[in-house]
DNA sequence: TCAATGGTTCGGCGGGCGCCGAAGCATCAC
DNA sequence: GTGATGCTTCGGCGCCCGCCGAACCATTGA
């Protein structure tokens, strides 16, 4: 009784087209963002926002609001594997969560992308993990960074323009912002916008068109190791 | 795409209340006929037809015409798997179809049961396997046996009413009938309901009321054990 | 042959839900 | 502060699809 229901109310969710497709570009185990998902299925915002508040409600997704964007993945491996499992069915094999096709299908992306402003993927980890092991870069309060002396010397030396990033009063300085790919938080705020902003003035990366896809060049991979101390 | 497609199709197959409802009942793994699932998911047997057309369309399951009834089945264990998948989500815990909870919540249909006229379950299956390993029955065709001279005579003393069912002109004599719960063919045709039409009258079986569930009595455990060398 | 039973097809009704436009709220940049 | 952007809520439209009554077909048993 309550149980077929249950399966009932599980399977209509997944059976509208709309959704299904969300849940499937979720599939790569990534957040995405609800006008990311909206523009995929093709739908408008707020018709996604429906679906999305459904979803998140039957517990098949779970969402985090970061800045304005809300991120939404699936929330728990038990819903990537029902989906699988339909989708076997289906006759067509989709892999895992953790080992999307479409994940390594587009390594680039996971290598290096703009997050907003500032930089995200291995790149933007790495970037990260350099400065607060090199002690530049310490913890404040629970989601923020501060610039410790050395910190302000070593950005100085790369061109990172720090005033006009402090100008911005109104923003997050170095705040901490959840990498979907690594799993970890990577900088962002002004100060992650203007470290990005350096690694494309000084032709260290460049943004692919009509897409989140940085490209590190070669001089950029140079001076990953020299600056940074990591090799990606 | 296609697959977004695909998925979206069969999630929404198994998203509707009466069709979960089947798809649940058919998670014991067994077959029934189209007026059992329709009885059994609240809908008349004209909608319940139209379901199942659909989910035989889509191979979630299979159908087998057996006599004016129309068995269904779960077309594969991948179903089985996808729907007890779906139902985690839900927080239900379902068992597979093989160690079903409704199949362990009804042992004595499982047991012993009328199939139309004759009789199913273990016990039609040990009858059956006497008479041929007796050589009392032989194959005849490829869905029928036939009754050896030895069979005539066991009949005959068992007070099994031959003329009678030699009469049904019209009627297959000896018929070779799927077990469902057995997954193998136990007799039925004319034969078979002589037979089973012998165990009611000598007290050997009695009809439950309102289910196809047959109850063996003792003198009928001891004549299966005296009369046809079987213990169940 | 005829009646009974199980199953399916057809046609039309009705309700649920997926959709978008418009408006409202929060965050961010300046 | 003002404007821009991302997301949500609300209201109303339209269509799909699940439903049943009626009729039709197939098998069975007399």
């Amino acid at each position: 009784m309550t149980t077929v229901n249950a399966l009932s109310e599980i399977a209509a969710l997944m059976g509208d087209p709309a959704r299904a497709s969300m849940l499937s570009l979720l599939m790569d185990g990534r957040a995405h963002t609800a006008s990311d998902l909206a523009h995929n299925a093709g739908i408008t915002a707020q018709t996604a926002s429906g679906h999305l508040a459904r979803m998140v409600e039957a517990d098949l997704l779970a969402a985090r609001a970061q800045g304005r964007n809300r991120f939404y993945r699936l929330a728990s491996p038990e819903v990537a594997h029902a989906i699988e499992s339909l989708m076997a069915l289906a006759g067509t094999r989709a892999t895992p969560a953790s080992k999307s096709a479409a994940w390594r299908r587009d390594p680039d992306l996971r290598f290096c992308r703009t997050c907003y402003d500032h930089l995200a993927g291995q790149v933007g980890i790495a970037v990260t993990d350099s400065l607060t092991r090199q002690g530049h870069l310490e913890p404040k309060g629970p989601r923020d960074w501060q610039l410790t002396p050395s910190g302000e010397l070593f950005c100085g030396k790369l061109g990172v323009d720090l005033g006009a990033a402090r100008q911005a009063s109104t923003r997050h300085f170095a705040r901490q912002c959840l990498d979907w790919s690594e799993r970890r938080p990577h900088i962002s705020g002004a100060l992650g916008a203007a470290i990005a902003d350096t690694f494309f003035r000084r032709g260290w990366a460049e943004r692919l068109r009509r897409s989140r896809t940085v490209r590190l060049t070669d001089s950029g991979r140079r001076a990953l190791g020299s600056h940074f101390g990591a090799t990606v």
